[in-house]
DNA sequence: TCGCAGGGCCGGT
DNA sequence: ACCGGCCCTGCG
């Protein structure tokens, strides 16, 4: 059984409800429902929830220590999940200097007020509403990158050509983007594009390996990273997913 | 109540 | 490399 409520409702995506029994998540061509019981998946929502991946193999890989393990058993069958682009690049743009509420709001506040059908909108739409109006839905002074980088993902193939970069020239192509720094770049890297290794380093993540793994907290962004990504050996995104849903429930 | 901090990034120095 | 500022609001 996948760990659907904290797949789907915790750090990783801001579009998904529970109601009724099921999950409910809006993207920007369909919607998606599953049961809260479900054992079998169709095509698209096994894709999405990334069901073939070797999960054995990850967690016998990632079982390094007592926190880790700790961390495991408390969210068992915890999944990374392969999101769209550009709805996931877009929607990690409004969380810097936010906290997982109020994104998640203001995700909503976008698809009613721009998008069809409650579908969260194309990114044109984005591209071409007023910062005035981006601000109205609670984006502030995230609004002007939203825009400007929905307006790049419109006006040129990025979205397509980033699916054969490979790790590190993916990053530098993400950080290159308005609003887009290490940790958004990192979170796209891992949620989307599925780069294992790469672990977002949040407030909290940082917070683990400083206090739990006794790592400097002035070491730099990329030290750090580099730091997990040896330590966890090729799936240190897998083992911040569980760390930081760990910390944060703790 | 009130001040801090929240899945950071940008621009100036 | 470092640091102040930033929209807004949830939370203790």
């Amino acid at each position: 059984m996948i760990n659907l409520k904290h797949t789907l409702l915790g750090g990783q995506a801001f579009n998904w409800d529970y109601k009724n029994g099921e999950y409910i998540g809006f993207f920007q061509n369909k919607i998606i429902k599953i049961q809260h019981n479900a054992t079998s998946f169709d095509k698209e929502t096994s894709k999405i929830l990334r069901l073939n991946a070797d999960y054995s193999k990850i967690l016998s890989t990632i079982r390094k220590d007592n926190h880790i393990e700790e961390a495991i058993n408390r969210f068992p069958n915890l999944r990374i999940l392969k999101q769209p682009f550009e709805q996931t690049l877009l929607s990690y743009i409004l969380s810097s200097m936010n906290n997982i509420k109020r994104i998640r709001l203001i995700v909503r506040n976008i698809r009613d007020e721009l998008g069809e059908d409650g579908l969260f909108p194309a990114t044109d739409v984005i591209a071409k509403t007023l910062i005035s109006k981006l601000r109205e839905l609670g984006t502030g002074f995230r609004a002007k990158y939203l825009k400007e980088t929905a307006k790049i993902l419109t006006s040129t193939n990025l979205s397509k050509v980033i699916l054969d970069m490979d790790e590190e020239t993916a990053r530098k192509t993400l950080v290159d983007l308005p609003g887009v720094g290490p940790k958004i770049a990192d979170c796209t890297l891992l949620y989307s594009l599925s780069f294992d290794n790469v672990i977002p380093l949040d407030v909290w993540c940082t917070r683990v390996l400083v206090d739990l793994y006794g790592l400097d907290p002035k070491m730099k962004y990329t030290d750090m990273s580099a730091w997990a990504g040896e330590y966890f050996e090729g799936y240190a995104g897998w083992a911040g997913q569980f760390l930081f849903e760990y910390i944060r429930n703790r």
